[in-house]
DNA sequence: TATATTAATCGTTAATTTACGATTAGAGGT
DNA sequence: ACCTCTAATCGTAAATTAACGATTAATATA
C-alpha cells in the first residue's frame, strides 16, 4: 500500500511542511528566522531546551527544506528558505 | 516549566493545527471537506485505511477545531470550521 | 422484535517523537 | 600544543502516535 492517501505532491509536501511545523520550538525558531537569519547558538539561547534538542528540531526544519544553514568558521547561521516559506503560504492558501 | 516556548496564544493554536495536518491522511479529509461537507463513511470509503483508523484522525482535526461534526440519525456529517481555516490561512501568512 | 448500519471508543502493538546528557569534530585563540 | 567554543551526532528513556480488530451504542429497516 503506497502512502500517498490520494495526495499530489505538492500535498503531500505541505503535509510533511506541517508536520515540521506542528512542534511549538520548531514553530519559533521558523519565527525568529523569519525576524532575520541567527546563529545556531542565539537559537539554543532563545529557547529554553538543551542544546542537542535545539539541533535536533533544527533539523527537522533543515530536511523538511524550510531552513538553509551555512557554516561559518565554528558556527553555524540559519536561515529561512524563502522560497519554501512562500510555497507553503501558498499551499496553505489553496485549501 | 511552562511549554509555551516563547509563542503567543494564535501562535501555539498555529502550531496545533499544523500538526493536525501533519499527516497526511488529515490533510486528505481537510480536502474532502473543503470540496463539500462528507458523511463520515463518505470518508471512510474515500481513504485506504481502517474505519477506527479515520474515526481518530477526525478526531484530531475535531479536537484541533478545524472540523465540525453534526449527528444526523445513525450517521454523522462533517464540515470545515470555515473561521478555522481562515484563522489557519491568516496565522501562516504572516510568518 | 430482530437485524443491519453507522461511527465512536477500547485495547493493544509497533513505530516514531521528544528530550536529555555525553561525545565528537572542526575553528579559533593563548 | 592546549584549551574553549560551537554545533552535530550518538545513545537512551519516556511519551506520544498510528494502525488495527473488536466492541459498543444508537439509529434505522425488515
Amino acid at each position: 500500500m503506497i502512502k500517498g492517501f490520494g495526495l499530489s505532491g505538492n500535498e503531500l509536501w505541505l503535509s510533511r511542511a506541517c508536520k515540521a511545523l506542528g512542534h511549538p520550538a520548531r514553530l519559533r525558531i521558523l519565527w525568529e528566522l523569519a525576524q532575520g537569519d541567527c546563529m545556531c547558538g542565539n537559537l539554543v539561547r532563545r529557547l529554553p531546551l538543551a542544546q542537542s534538542t535545539v539541533s535536533q528540531h533544527v533539523k527537522v526544519l533543515r530536511e523538511a527544506g524550510l531552513i538553509i544553514g551555512s557554516i561559518e568558521g565554528a558556527a553555524t547561521n540559519y536561515r529561512l528558505d524563502r522560497n519554501a516559506v512562500e510555497l507553503l503560504k501558498q499551499l496553505m492558501s489553496e485549501l
